[in-house]
DNA sequence: GCGATTTTTAGAATCATTCTAAAGGGTGTT
DNA sequence: AACACCCTTTAGAATGATTCTAAAAATCGC
């Protein structure tokens, strides 16, 4: 029997990942990672935080978002220049993004297959390969 | 003989795209339109057209980039959620991001394929396939 | 509980971009 | 040329997302 068994899994989420389990980061981490896939901005979490009666800064939802990011709890997606949004998806998709509406919604990875990835730049590693569809009407 | 035969290369692709040829845009079009493959900023395009002694407003790079991209001259690449990247390539390609230098570089259409897109969102049209390669190092 | 280390916070600062409103320029008509 | 009309350019202010600052609060290990 672990010392952590008796902990909620959002709680054990956080601790898997080395993040520390604060009451601030577990309030976002609840609304987060809730099973459904998830687009988030700031802004919209800050929002939905507030809705839910969590008082929190802005300045610790990007805290947050940024340190989740980089314990591999979100990733970052870019597909406007004027907003950054995160998704609780961490693993390996793609993207359909609604101009109209600003909405993101995942394409799994055996949706799109791409062939003849062209050579890697000498000396540099491929981090990420994005695909964005973006759609209107 | 058409009325236009005397007329400098860079003012017939601006009339031909139908955007007005200032003197303002005619400056910027030189410095885009140079035959190399290029990857501006507002501020890179800024700082450019001081060095060759064009005086002009920020707000006039932005509008004309603006306005470039609006009659075809231009496409806006998105892969930096700071800042916007318009192209000079209009046709349709891929692109490496340099995540050190903040650098993008054309892959040829024919260098990737995609397979097996999914299907388009009900009522909705593609406007564009972004491929972004995001390398480091 | 105590002290060391993180985290949270309000508010200011930053930075890219857009807006405003006024001045400037181009074009066609008389 | 003078005029009218419309488009462009401009400086500077405004906006909005994000980051920074520095101080207060929370957390953790002992
Ligand atoms: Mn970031
Ligand atoms: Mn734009
Ligand atoms: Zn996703
Ligand atoms: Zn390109």
């Amino acid at each position: 029997m672990s010392t952590n068994d008796c902990l909620s899994g959002t709680i054990r989420h956080l601790l898997d990942a080395g993040v520390r389990p604060t009451r601030h980061r577990l309030a976002l981490a609840e609304l987060l990672f809730d099973g459904r896939e998830r687009h988030v901005s700031a802004e919209m979490l800050n929002v939905e935080a507030r809705e839910h009666l969590v008082s929190i800064s802005l300045a610790t939802v990007y805290n947050t978002l940024h340190h989740f990011t980089a314990a591999g709890l979100l990733r970052e997606i870019v597909v406007d220049s004027r907003r950054g949004y995160f998704d609780t998806n961490t693993s390996d998709h793609y993207h359909f993004f609604y101009e109209d509406s600003l909405c993101l919604v995942d394409i799994p990875i055996e949706a799109l297959e791409i062939m003849r990835l062209p050579a890697t730049p000498a000396g540099k590693t491929i981090r990420r390969v994005e695909v964005v569809v973006r759609v209107s009407g």
